[in-house]
DNA sequence: CGTTTGACTACGC
DNA sequence: CGCGTAGCCAAAC
């Protein structure tokens, strides 16, 4: 996937995607992903099907100080990825229906009316990124 | 050190 | 639609 040297970096990156989500809004492991150029070496199997486990490496190693909007970012089904009913989950759900998003009742999202569709042009050149995959 | 785990996703039943 | 699994990697134990 990314090679230790870049693992930090990679970090980074995604703390940094992650801040530009707007209230509201959310994003997928796999759109921030598809955001972020792989490594010369990468296999197309790893960048399609493994990089979304590493943005939710990056994201469970979120610095408490810099105040980055974990809870926006949920799986492609457009569900909240903790464990139902875990602690985690639920501080995630209210989090995001404080900021006016809702749930239907088999717990998912309406994409349509919340996904996020990545940051401006300008902030993707700005930092050599690609343009994000759309969400289901 | 060797094992287990995981804030995922696409795909096949 | 729901459920199981491969992928084959780094962290966390």
């Amino acid at each position: 996937m990314f090679n230790p040297p870049n693992a930090q970096s990679f970090f980074e990156t995604v703390w940094d995607i992650v801040l530009q989500i707007p209230v509201g809004k959310v994003s997928s492991y796999g759109q921030i992903a598809s955001m972020i150029p792989p490594d010369a070496d990468m296999a197309p199997t790893q960048l399609r099907r493994l990089a979304p486990r590493w943005v939710g490496t990056a994201l469970r190693k979120t610095p408490r100080g810099k105040s980055i909007p974990w809870h926006r970012v949920i799986n492609s089904r457009g569900a909240i990825s903790f464990p139902a009913g875990s602690a985690q989950a639920e501080d995630q759900r209210r989090l995001l229906e404080m900021e006016g998003v809702r749930f239907d009742a088999s717990g998912k999202v309406n994409f349509a009316r919340v996904g996020w569709n990545g940051p401006p042009e300008a902030y993707l050149r700005r930092h050599s990124l690609l343009p994000p995959r759309p969400l289901n």
